[in-house]
DNA sequence: CAGAATCCAACCGGATACTG
DNA sequence: CAGTATCCGGTTGGATTCTG
């Protein structure tokens, strides 16, 4: 089981891939790799965010981009949604244990990534 | 200096970006997380490999991809190109010490997708 | 051998508007 | 607040053909 075919609302094919890849960096990129991926995984290994902290942290990103990524985190199990009974409704997202061993990888790339010369931001 | 745009030969408008992303995540991933990229540089990391042995490592991508990707990291000063006087013609890709330097968490992402349950592949 | 050129369908992702 | 739905232009990347 590598690739998962379903049909949206409207009839229209849509992968989802879990990487029939055979080089492991090529799949673990697949992963994690996909745009706003890392940088959401980033944002919850301090504990829990809502949807729209998230979205105001990850400035650029488009809220359809975010709920996207945030579905396949959660579809591979790297991040856990909970719906908080609350008015108006909220929503946490939270980092899964499993998500957590991702990060060593994630904080070895923005070392690597903030040590390179034209480089003067922030994380 | 973040986004450089050229034409190619027909005019077409062709953007390479270095990425103005704040996030050093998502700046890094842009970096090394393009399609084969990872792959590529991961081949490299035991000794100069000629151009289609690198293509037939990494099956699965098109010689048009390996070629966009080992430019695009030979503009990045990961990759270095060596033409060698032969005949037929031969290249040689090398990685160089500053992509030597990515080796490191590449390995970490390796060994994290290896340790996924559903994963029974070599790399 | 090591590409370059061209074509084109599929996918990506931003903008916008709407909802419970 | 936390999304969903729809539109749509731009980019991606595979297939194919050609070349020095």
């Amino acid at each position: 089981m590598y690739a998962r075919v379903e049909n949206d609302t409207k009839g229209r094919r849509q992968v989802f891939e879990a990487c029939a890849e055979p080089c492991a960096i090529e799949r673990g990129m697949r992963m994690i790799g996909g745009k706003w991926t890392g940088s959401i995984l980033w944002h919850l290994k301090d504990g829990p965010v809502r949807f729209n902290d998230l979205s105001r942290m990850i400035g650029g990103a488009s809220k359809k981009m975010i709920t996207e990524r945030l579905r396949q985190l959660e579809a591979r199990g790297l991040v856990r949604r909970e719906v908080m009974d609350t008015a108006p409704i909220s929503v946490q997202y939270e980092i899964t244990d499993f998500g957590r061993t991702a990060i060593g990888f994630l904080d070895a790339l923005r070392a690597w990534t903030e040590s390179l010369p034209q480089d003067t931001s922030a994380p």
